[in-house]
DNA sequence: ACATTTCTAGAAAACGATTCCCAATTAGAT
DNA sequence: ATCTAATTGGGAATCGTTTTCTAGAAATGT
């Protein structure tokens, strides 16, 4: 049988105003005998709180729901493993789900959320749903959008860097004296770091001279299954190229292998720098330059943003946190190892 | 405001209990005139029922809870989007934590699941906690130990085959004429699939006419932070060793890097297997052989039966589920590239 | 026409906490 | 010794559902 409040009552003869009060930390009202006659009969009887009572009473439930949209993406694994450990340190507990960028998937998600009075949400948006998130915000219903920015919502974003990422990688290749560097990125007009990373992409490119009938992007409909192939059959129709800014990091994978089953070298023939210090990174071959995202920090911040807003009830000031991307360097872009850099010094 | 079963009672003329009735899928009791006045003023007002109360009166929240211990190897990124999946299909929310194999942590999290009545919990479990293991089995709490075997605990179990997995692969590597296989693998004496997999590896041995003196075992101490360090140092050692089976997909890019620094080569002077068919395994230099764990069916295999669990409270016969490993070839055992295998037909 | 059965739908009591408001006891002041 | 103020703890309402029990209406049988 389950154990309630009024059986610890009972059993410590007092009230369960009493010992709900100690429960939640109000020992000033107590004697200290009461206190501890209640503590002890608590423990003796395992007593364990029904969250559920508590929330309905409360309105307050200490969950938080985050809806991902691509769980197989090692990028939001590191994301999720953010946000789970700030849940822990802050006392909440997290409900997950996966959208897999589809909208109304998002949409019932969103509203299975609500209906369970989780206290705030943490959504990778599709950035479709603008009503829905307009009314989220009409509510006041703590949210964090976190990696994505959606226009003309004004609640708090947990971003990164996307142009700033996408400069440093096409920059790197230009400055690595690569004379036509291509983009490869899904096509998705909706989500804002593609077309940040683009924007990158051309802000570097002009800042090396180039005009932008210069600009050269392949944009790759996830829809359409081999990716390898397009991008082997680009290359060929695109032979003057020698540099590669993957945006996504799946992508980079094919196109590493176009590039092989093409007897192309990596980076004489072509460099390439991926979007994404993944796990595998530097255990390619060559090793790859990449862009790192402080993935498992932006889980984490957005957490904390999203629980501080609910602890305080701050609407006032949604809070736009952009954190900062790295290049990582790596053979994949002509960078020699750390050994041979120390030899040629000697 | 909220709005209540109560409100659109109010609203539809009829009394609460018409109204959860008809929510609840319970027509047969009404007329077609009332159903249809009150799903048009659910709709109406934008009727949302509280979870929290819904759960509360009924003690069942469609949510179940999992444990994992560790969300940043890929390998759990796909065991969770199973569940995910799952549960999305069953009508389920799932609540997520990570114990990072910490039995203190681990207790903590299944304790708050209870006290949030999630109506079931999916747990990776650490092995030590059997004390709390066996209470939850004696409370009939719908439970299913995923991807490990606690030995004595009464309870569903889904499993992937380790011994066959790592017999496989060890196998592999002796069929290809290796005279000296080493198995690496994290210590853990704790976790049935170290055990399992290292028992493979004997009986492939002992297969293969080896004596269990020449069984060649590296365990590496995960706290141990230099693990590339330690292989080195182990293949210098060793230097006849001429195959490798690696039990965990980290470990194997230390492998392949310490190989690599070696100036040794892949497969000739070293074959290897690993452990789990990961995103990057295809794309290395040399491709990878692995052991492919159907690890995103794992993960919708245990909610299923978690699920059918709570909605048919049958705890009478404990399922016992063990999914099949695959061995997918490449080179890093010496396999011949698909086109070349057709060259040497013709 | 009346008795009996079947439908339909409502009143009210849970579920297990929190919390407002009030009563009783004690302490302090005069 | 009496009155007021402060402390301590309890009664009961409440959160938003579900569900049992029951009553009235309608339908059926005689």
């Amino acid at each position: 049988m389950k154990i309630t409040i009024g059986d610890v009552a009972q059993k410590a003869g007092v009230s369960k105003t009493t010992v709900s009060r100690i429960i939640n930390g109000n020992y000033n009202n107590n004697t200290e005998e009461t206190v501890q006659k209640v503590l002890d009969t608590i423990k003796e009887l395992d007593y364990r709180p029904n969250a559920l009572a508590k929330g309905l009473k409360s309105s307050r439930t200490n969950v938080i729901g985050m809806v991902l949209s691509n769980l197989k993406n090692p990028f939001w694994a590191n994301v999720l493993e953010g946000t789970e450990e700030a849940c822990q340190e802050l006392g909440f507990n997290l409900m997950i789900c996966n959208s897999g960028e589809d909208p109304e998937l998002e949409e019932q998600y969103i509203k299975e959320f609500q209906m369970r009075q989780v206290d705030g949400i943490v959504i990778n948006p599709t950035a479709i749903n603008t009503k829905l998130y307009n009314d989220l915000v009409m509510e006041e219903y703590p949210m964090v959008f976190i990696n994505r920015k959606v226009d003309g919502i004004e609640t708090h974003n947990v971003v990164v860097d996307n142009i700033k990422g996408a400069f440093m990688a096409v920059d790197h290749l230009l400055k690595k004296n690569r004379k036509n560097v291509v983009s490869i990125a899904y096509k998705n007009k909706y989500v804002s770091t593609w077309r940040e990373r683009l924007e990158g992409y051309r802000a570097a490119m002009l800042a090396h001279g180039y005009s932008s009938s210069e600009f050269n992007i392949l944009e790759i409909e996830r829809e359409k299954g081999n990716i390898k192939g397009i991008i082997i059959d680009f290359l060929k129709s695109n032979p003057s190229i020698d540099g590669i800014f993957s945006t996504n990091n799946m992508i980079t994978l094919e196109i590493v292998d176009a590039i092989k089953d093409l007897e192309l070298k990596i980076p004489e023939d072509i460099a390439i720098v991926g979007y994404d210090e993944t796990i595998w990174a530097k255990h390619l071959d060559p090793p790859l330059t990449t862009i790192k995202q402080p993935a498992k920090e932006l889980g984490k911040v957005s957490a904390k943003i999203l629980i501080e807003t609910i602890q305080n009830n701050n609407f006032d000031k949604p809070q736009k946190i952009i954190l900062q991307p790295e290049l990582i360097i790596r053979k994949s872009c002509g960078a020699t190892s750390a050994s041979v850099v120390w030899a040629v010094k000697k």
